[in-house]
DNA sequence: AGAAGGCCCTAT
DNA sequence: ATAGGGCCTTCT
């Protein structure tokens, strides 16, 4: 077969995944058409916005905390959601918990530290000059659980962060790669929507999301390869614990928080870097297929809970004509 | 304690 | 484009 027609069909696939998948938000009544804000930014919101986001202790770099933000949050409070069930706050209060239990790596490798540790200071100063003296490895200092379910305290939904290192340094999404963050046993916490898979539709309130898992990545014994992403060679199964995390959200309920990344093919995609976008449910989690070689894909719906502050939509079209004007 | 998976990131 | 690595988490 050609290139050409591989193509084709490829785009053919894609297309009926799509559809496939719109439909399936549709039976579940996902479908309902979200408001358009206007996607110029309110000045005055944006002061408030960009005060929110120098609070972070650390900054890799000032020139990318800098950046123009593609969200301006309109309401800082999150008192509109509770962290559902799990009693963090009272559990915790009072004090920074080390998460790191018995076991600690070595403290200049180590997760998670108290944000007042005197060791974490090491006594240099982090003016960033010089940023690989202290923790080279470590971008910043977690205060924050992200192995709990809900809002993280003290982040707003709208929340914005150059790298997914910096999106799990504030707890939101652990993992610096994986897109899902969760076990079998509890589910998942977060998920991270960075378009890697293009058959996926995002309405906004509601979004199908694709599993994990059936691919090579560390290629053949004859190529060995130390990859983090590759084609998909098998099919995807609920065994794999990522999957399976997701599968047990469908079942608790339990909020699953959302960030969403510059490389999603959405009006609901940040122009660049990642942001928070707040708390869905799992409606659903069902078997489909994929758009590599008819394999099976694990895929879910997502639906966004109520009363959150609404979410920014891009208008694709309009940037389109602008990037022409260049 | 170690291995392995994973919708990154950056240098070449 | 792609090669390779740093990082965090889950599972053995």
């Amino acid at each position: 077969m050609t290139a050409d027609l591989q193509e084709l069909d490829y785009e053919q696939q894609r297309l009926q995944n799509i559809r496939d998948n719109q439909a399936l938000l549709l039976s579940l009544g996902l479908s309902t058409p979200t408001k358009l804000i206007p996607s110029k930014p309110n000045t005055s919101l944006r002061k408030k916005a960009n005060l929110n986001a120098r609070r972070r202790t650390l900054e890799p770099s000032e020139e990318k905390q800098n950046r123009r933000r593609s969200y301006v949050s309109q309401n800082a409070d999150n008192d509109s959601v509770s962290d559902n069930g799990l009693r963090r706050s009272a559990r915790n209060q009072g004090r920074v918990l080390n998460y790191a239990r018995e076991n600690s790596p070595p403290a200049w490798k180590r997760t998670y530290k108290y944000e007042s540790d005197s060791d974490a200071a090491g006594g240099e100063s982090d003016d960033g000059m010089d940023g690989r003296q202290r923790n080279a490895k470590r971008m910043g200092v977690r205060t924050q659980n992200p192995k709990t379910f809900g809002h993280i305290s003290g982040v707003e939904v709208g929340r914005w962060w150059a790298s997914r290192m910096e999106a799990s340094t504030d707890a939101v999404h652990a993992p610096t790669v994986a897109g899902i963050s969760g076990n079998a046993t509890v589910g998942a916490y977060s998920v991270a929507l960075s378009g890697g898979y293009p058959d996926d539709v995002d309405l906004g309130e509601a979004f199908t999301y694709t599993g994990s898992g059936g691919r090579d990545l560390k290629g053949t014994k004859q190529n060995p390869k130390n990859l983090r992403t590759a084609p998909q060679t098998s099919d995807q199964t609920f065994e794999n614990s990522l999957n399976a995390a997701l599968k047990r959200s469908a079942e608790t309920k339990k909020p699953v928080r959302v960030i969403r990344g510059f490389k999603l093919q959405s009006p609901y995609a940040p122009t660049e870097g990642y942001r928070y976008d707040g708390l869905y449910t799992v409606e659903k989690a069902w078997m489909g297929t994929g758009l590599t070689n008819g394999l099976l894909v694990c895929r879910y719906a997502f639906k966004r809970v109520r009363g959150q502050d609404p979410l920014p939509v891009r208008d694709l079209e309009r940037e389109r004509m602008e990037m022409e004007e260049e």
